[in-house]
DNA sequence: CAGTTAGAGTTCCGTAAGGGAACCCCAACT
DNA sequence: AGTTGGGGTTCCCTTACGGAACTCTAACTG
């Protein structure tokens, strides 16, 4: 094997490049997340490769994050995201959340969120499950889990 | 150019891809945020070739997300976390939430976090900046920002 | 002071994965 | 009967990864 296997790896966040960690494959999660759901479009958008495409595409059906669903007598499929995969978006919101701040630029942030809650625009932050306060990478003590030794 | 290059898009996500969507950069990220600093233990770690670890530490360096610092008279250097870097430990941390609940079946999680605000082993979750309710895929309208037009 | 050690890469080669264009299949339309 | 459109396959070329061997530099070692 030439690309090394991460899923094998006692780790999650590892295992969750197995699954989206391929180049493009968050890219077509977020197209379809905004409704892009068929091949030809997504490929126009994302001009991508036909044959990495279906791949890509195959990879996330075959993990649970997308679902291929036929629209039409004739054969044509759309792209849906499964509740899994809606959680994935989780990590592209944190995504577009630094790109913004660190390598937007003067222009300013391509897209921005309006969250239904509160009806204003905002981005993600972190916070603990447990307390609801902020929670990153420095405020946090790493240990050995149930499955431990990664 | 073989590989797409994302930086060029304008989408924050694409350009956070562009720094680390590369395969192993999260994963190096990773480890020089649990404390594993020289190039050596990097390697064996990860398994990795070091010619690809090179390159991606090169490329990690680049764009200001780690920094190499001698730790010595000698040519040794030592990788750590920039402000930059830091942040982006946050897109690990919800890899690893994600990874717990879909991927780590009956084993359980490998790693725990515990938060120093409140003692708990916990996990993160997204809030909003503006109310600090939870925001997640389905909680935003997607609006065009200032450098709009993905 | 010649020889070894250790960290941090560099070089080289074989294989696999991405890019891109052309081609194919099937079920409507015209 | 021929065209159109969605959804892929096939094929070839090039880049990138994996892995092992090699290099360079500045201490230590006896």
């Amino acid at each position: 094997m030439q690309r090394t296997n991460f899923g094998e790896l006692v780790c999650s966040i590892a295992r969750t490049l197995d699954v989206i960690g391929e180049p493009w494959s968050p890219l077509i999660l977020r197209d379809v997340w905004v409704g892009m759901r068929r091949f030809d479009e997504l490929q126009a958008d994302l001009k991508i490769s036909r044959k990495v495409l279906t791949e890509r595409l195959q990879h996330l059906v075959g993990h649970g994050v997308l679902e291929r669903r036929p629209y039409d007598n004739r054969p044509r499929y759309e792209y849906h995201l499964t509740e899994k995969g809606t959680e994935l978006v989780d990590l592209l919101m944190v995504m577009k959340g630094w790109g913004d701040k660190w390598l937007a630029g003067e222009a300013g942030p391509p897209v921005l969120y309006r969250h239904h809650a509160c009806g204003e625009i905002a981005d993600v932050d972190l916070h603990c499950t447990h307390c609801d306060k902020p929670m990153h990478a420095n405020d946090v003590d790493i240990l050995p889990g149930p499955a431990a030794m990664w």
